[in-house]
DNA sequence: CTGTAATTTCAGTAATTACTGAAATTTGTG
DNA sequence: CACAAATTTCAGTAATTACTGAAATTACAG
């Protein structure tokens, strides 16, 4: 990594490159889009690679990945012919792509899955086993992405006051 | 793969294998634990690498690291010497259980990185700028954490209750 | 305590995933 | 439309991660 970025900044990409690359993402996408966040300005492809010290292709196909979540807007900055690109300013709108796009791609086709084989007719005891977990799977993440569902409804304000009613979720 | 597996169950073991590895689990780490959700009797060892056609010390990793998880219950079986596992009977244990351990190894480590670096004094406009959109960050997950550990005080009965009183979210 | 079954460890290898530089393509400007 | 800047693609390579078999260790019945 080159060294044009101060060791604050330089911490926090790498922290979310080593977060990213927990939860599935390329460890250099995570610290592409943590630059991308931390900056003020829109960033050029040119900029992230010699920032992050990765190969202009690199930056591309990150960026590409990037787009395909629609974590990134795409900017032009008049009397420049390249490219910038920039992250939401809300963190909770960062947030709630990366929960929508998770479901699209995770969440939606194990639902699909599951309740493929639930149509199935159980061959022996063994299978009706199986198949009544599987059940209470299906239940399970339908009832959770239903929650986040509503909870992506809110903004971030109006989440923080359901929030301060706390404890009322225990009152059920 | 063996195919002592009836299809409907060798189809569930692979789809979460895959998706597992979407999220940062080994690929046959995910097989083995759908295969022992699935199973309504205790599995050892050597049946679960006969059934998905690994090799034994591949599978003693696997549940060494589903043990480190607290994902699986070692078991004896009277009069068997060797070690059998099973998955928690409730799958809202394990979904729990899943939410409990991903806190401690990356949410947190995460929040203490943000907040250290939130203590240091911003060199300049860029730094400054970092630090606010490393506050909101802080906030948010902290503020997603704290949602979720109520929602894991409730079992999944109450939460489907509470589910149902639906829109309510949206009154506030 | 001895012998055997079971489990774990680990070094080596295989498989996968990530990254690069060079070439091809696209985009925009005069 | 010709040229140049910018971007993308992709084949090759590097790096990482996963998996195995053999050896070491542990656990337990007699």
């Amino acid at each position: 990594m080159s060294d044009q970025l101060t060791p604050m900044i330089q911490s926090c990409v790498l922290h979310f490159g080593e977060m990213g690359s927990r939860w599935g993402i390329n460890r250099t996408v995570g610290q592409m889009y943590a630059l991308l966040v931390l900056s003020e300005e829109p960033l050029c492809a040119e900029q992230i690679a010699q920032a992050l010290g990765f190969s202009r292709s690199n930056v591309s196909m990150g960026l590409k990945e990037l787009k395909s979540w629609e974590l990134v807007r795409l900017q032009h900055i008049p009397g420049e012919r390249k490219e910038f690109f920039s992250a939401p300013d809300d963190v909770w709108d960062i947030a709630k792509t990366l929960i929508e796009q998770r479901r699209k791609r995770e969440i939606d086709p194990t639902l699909s899955t599951l309740r493929g084989l639930l149509l199935e007719q159980p061959a022996n005891r063994q299978e009706e086993y199986a198949q009544a977990r599987m059940q209470e799977m299906h239940e399970l993440i339908e009832m959770l992405t239903q929650w986040t569902t509503e909870i992506q409804r809110l903004n971030q304000s109006n989440l923080k006051s359901l929030l301060k009613l706390g404890g009322s979720l225990g009152k059920v």
